[in-house]
DNA sequence: CTTAAACATTTTAGGCTTAAAATAATTTTG
DNA sequence: CAAAATTATTTTAAGCCTAAAATGTTTAAG
């Protein structure tokens, strides 16, 4: 016999602690990491986290991006990378030109100073993120690998059932 | 025989590929299900993520909260707490009073107003939550609650080391 | 008691961020 | 081909956020 209580048709709260639980856990972690991230580059090298994260993904572009593909990557508006880009240039790390074959389009390339100090700070950027991790077996890296990509996922499908 | 390449004495350069790419796949988790979040409460109650998660710190505090716990708790700086903490007074979600017994504390709480506009968006707020991660099994969510509070701990414990 | 230290908050300066509207260029369509 | 739709970017307005300095208050130490 099914109880009123676990009856799905009745349309009523159900019980989501969990999964709330779950979700602000996730972002302790991540805000404490960030932040953590945030202050070490500014002590050790004077840069932003979004400054950095701009490098970061150029660097794996050397014939580099256009601000759409940035801007798709780092998950931010289009008017931030603009922004971000501007100040970039500025200071010398960033060059930005025109496409060739399409006039709408800028693409950003690191300059030989944006790579060279880039990578200075990537390597340091990478023992930090080790050390934050070091209490978790390799087993517990695996395991967590798993389970976020079925978290992200999830919440994919979950903004592509809402947008339509 | 130990190979020069195993050896830990000579410093060099640790592969950390796996905890990079973790931290990598955290982010990209919480950036994605927070500006979901971001998009609905905008779109649902036009509201804005820091309010809503300012208020969800005071709807767990009936008696209010100097502005030096929420920033301990929301872990953003207390320059941040005070302009947030203006808007809603503004708006006539909180209400804010200097303590009687130290004149420096300011306590602030809900307003009958601000508790009831919280419950219903916090209600909502939380079959979103619970849909983003719909894909995950109860035991996929129990590991997962085990593994970041590994994380956590880890990070603290690394930012302890750093700060002293 | 009085000075120094600690604490809570606000202010400041600069940068980041978003959503939405505007601009400009290209592609598609009737 | 001309109008319409799409695409890439920038601009705008408002708000968020941090680090560091400043302000006012309380507590601790001499």
């Amino acid at each position: 016999m099914m109880l009123d209580s676990e009856t799905k048709a009745v349309e009523q709260p159900e019980d989501h602690a969990d999964e709330l639980r779950l979700w602000l856990r996730l972002l302790t972690c991540t805000t404490l990491i960030e932040g953590e991230v945030r202050t070490r580059l500014r002590a050790r090298f004077d840069v932003t986290l979004p400054r950095f994260d701009l490098m970061a993904q150029l660097d794996k572009a050397p014939d580099g991006m256009t601000l759409s593909d940035v801007s798709k990557r780092m998950m931010v508006s289009n008017g931030n990378v603009t922004g971000l880009v501007e100040r970039l240039v500025e200071s010398g790390h960033l060059d930005r030109r025109t496409s060739a074959t399409d006039r709408r389009v800028q693409v950003i390339r690191l300059t030989k100073l944006g790579r060279a100090e880039f990578r200075k700070m990537a390597a340091e950027h990478e023992t930090w993120i080790a050390d934050m991790f070091s209490e978790l077996t390799p087993k517990d890296v695996r395991e967590l690998m798993r389970l976020l990509a079925k978290t992200k996922a999830s919440a994919q499908n979950s903004a592509k059932r809402r947008s339509g």
